[in-house]
DNA sequence: AATAGTTATGTAATCGATTTCAAAGGAGGT
DNA sequence: ACCTCCTTTGAAATCGATTACATAACTATT
């Protein structure tokens, strides 16, 4: 098709050094308005694009940043939306000139990221799935090279991050649960390394708190955000407890599989028992009777990630950024007063 | 922390020219057995890695794989598992030594192959999502740019692709519901421009043919895939026919929304009713009833999706491949006979 | 021992941009 | 008209690898 066009030829074609194609290419303010206009006329009518690789040895910038995701992590799975997550992440930085790595590691993560950072593949990364005391940012920050994480770990110091705000979500859930009447509400929380659930948990305790409840440590218990989690600490709670009038669970997913658990023991959830979740992934409003959960905006935390990011590596001004959630009702709550 | 290497001190640190530690990069076999193990020696020892852009400046190859999804298409949605396809991807890419770019495009898709080619941004692409006729798949053909096709459309000719086998799938999956005595069986497909579609077709066909039940044009439909217009499309058959035994969707999401449509006019699924879809996506199993489906081994038309490319790319025998599908059977459908 | 043919290695050119440095061109002040 | 200072431009160096070409070192053949 179209013979391959580099800077040397739009240079000639405008009657100029490639010294100044690059200035008008790179928006330097010292190029005559008159050369400018003439250099750029000539870029649009032959559809010049410059050479990606060539830009990037010598202006050592790469206009990638890089998604890793560890390949036996269940995290594709359990992080809500992973793919809407990608999907608004690689359109924004797009906007904003860059373009997204994925990949997946295996054995050791931090590996992978050394290895990327020596062959200069990617200029920034964003850090998903986060746990406290997190190795990868730990690295990063050490490296002094640019990352914004999702999430907010404890026992590093010092990062960017976009997260959601998780406190606010749990007490909302809890609150709106006691206001349905409910007194005695259990908690299955996530893993207790994860920042979210230490947040949830905060959320939890300050909304019993505020209505005098006292917080009783036996109603609280850790799952794994995964569905067979969810059905099993469920189980356990009603053989205990014989009857159960609230659970708050940290992830839809637990919801569903406590939804189940309820079910086969004769419950009906929704009547005998209410539950909310957390995420508002899409089953939960297939699932029969539909689930009450607090939902994340992760549009806005991808495209904000993404915004962090390239204003970090471009040293613009950054500011770390938490982001409201909301409270959906559907079917599987119910007034008992 | 370390300092940045370059080939050149490799080089030096082991007493040879830059181009002998260039071959021993790249695996030349011209290279005196001694004094490979000496630069390999070095390499490992320092931890050198070779600059990405630079090689690829020089050598004509990035080593990178697009993937390119529109960002208004419901995609990343509809196609059961994408997250599993990505992973898998590009887990298996960069085991052959390559990664993956992923983005978005917005408005003329084409804009954005030709942008990534000219600028040189990857050595190939895996398209996803595609029609008959697809723009995309001429304009590489045209282009004689390495690619791989996920599914088979039809109005182009001589692609390199990985499919499951969607007409056997429907075809198995059809037949069972004959072997459940079910003898009118409704059929809501996916969109006609959709080569999915007409495999699918075919195998409801061959199922119907084999049985000696004629065909009839009126009881098969085209959705979008949606759970909507699977909701949609059943409601206006139950209009039209009052009572139904069995319908088969060529998609779990309609299948899901086909249950809601039944269930609101107080036919009971499973019982009153056999339906199956096909996908077995996450929510089929959670889903009440469960549902019946057709299974897709993405993992693996992932895996193989990227073996192809990447052979195509190093120029390596490369053949097409179908891969089975399987009847997943679940509680919405019943035998009748 | 001379010659031809391989194998192993080095020198220097090259990929296509950005950037340094120097210099030309223009504006403004006296 | 001359000097100074800023704006605009170009020539050449540079980024860090691969590769074409030349040559040295070794083997095999006669």
């Amino acid at each position: 098709m179209t013979k391959k066009l580099r800077i040397k030829d739009i240079a000639k074609l405008a009657g100029v050094s490639t010294a100044t194609v690059s200035r008008v290419l790179n928006n330097y303010p010292n190029v005559k308005e008159e050369t400018r206009k003439r250099v750029l006329e000539i870029i649009e009518n032959f559809g010049y694009v410059p050479n990606h690789s060539a830009r990037s040895l010598r202006a050592y910038k790469t206009y990638f940043v890089g998604v890793i995701i560890p390949h036996e992590s269940e995290f594709t799975f359990t992080f809500p939306y992973f793919n809407i997550f990608m999907k608004n992440f690689a359109h924004r930085a797009q906007e904003r000139g860059y373009h997204v790595i994925f990949t997946t590691s295996e054995g050791n993560e931090i590996d992978m990221y050394k290895n990327f950072i020596k062959r200069r593949f990617v200029d920034g990364f964003v850090i998903l799935d986060v746990v406290d005391g997190d190795e990868r940012v730990k690295f990063l920050k050490n490296q002094a090279f640019p990352f914004v994480v999702i999430g907010r770990p404890s026992g590093v110091e010092d990062y960017i991050f976009v997260d959601t705000d998780n406190e606010q979500g749990a007490y909302r859930a809890v609150k709106y649960l006691l206001e349905l009447g409910h007194r005695r509400i259990l908690f299955v929380n996530g893993p207790a390394n994860y920042s979210v659930s230490r947040q949830r948990l905060k959320g939890y305790f300050r909304a019993l708190e505020e209505k005098g409840i006292p917080f009783e440590q036996y109603l609280v218990m850790n799952g794994d955000f995964s569905e067979e989690s969810g059905y099993k600490l469920t189980k356990k709670m009603l053989e205990k407890f014989g009857r159960i009038e609230a659970v708050f669970y940290a992830s839809d997913a637990m919801a569903i599989g406590g939804m189940k658990a309820f079910e086969e023991s004769g419950f009906k959830v929704g009547k005998d028992v209410s539950i909310v979740g957390f995420d508002d992934i899409p089953m939960s409003r297939n699932v029969r009777p539909s689930l009450s959960t607090v939902s994340q905006p992760i549009e806005k935390v991808a495209e904000n990630a993404a915004d962090l990011l390239v204003n970090l590596i471009e040293r613009k001004e950054v500011n770390s950024i938490i982001l409201p959630t909301e409270l959906v009702i559907r079917e599987s709550t119910i007034r008992v007063i």
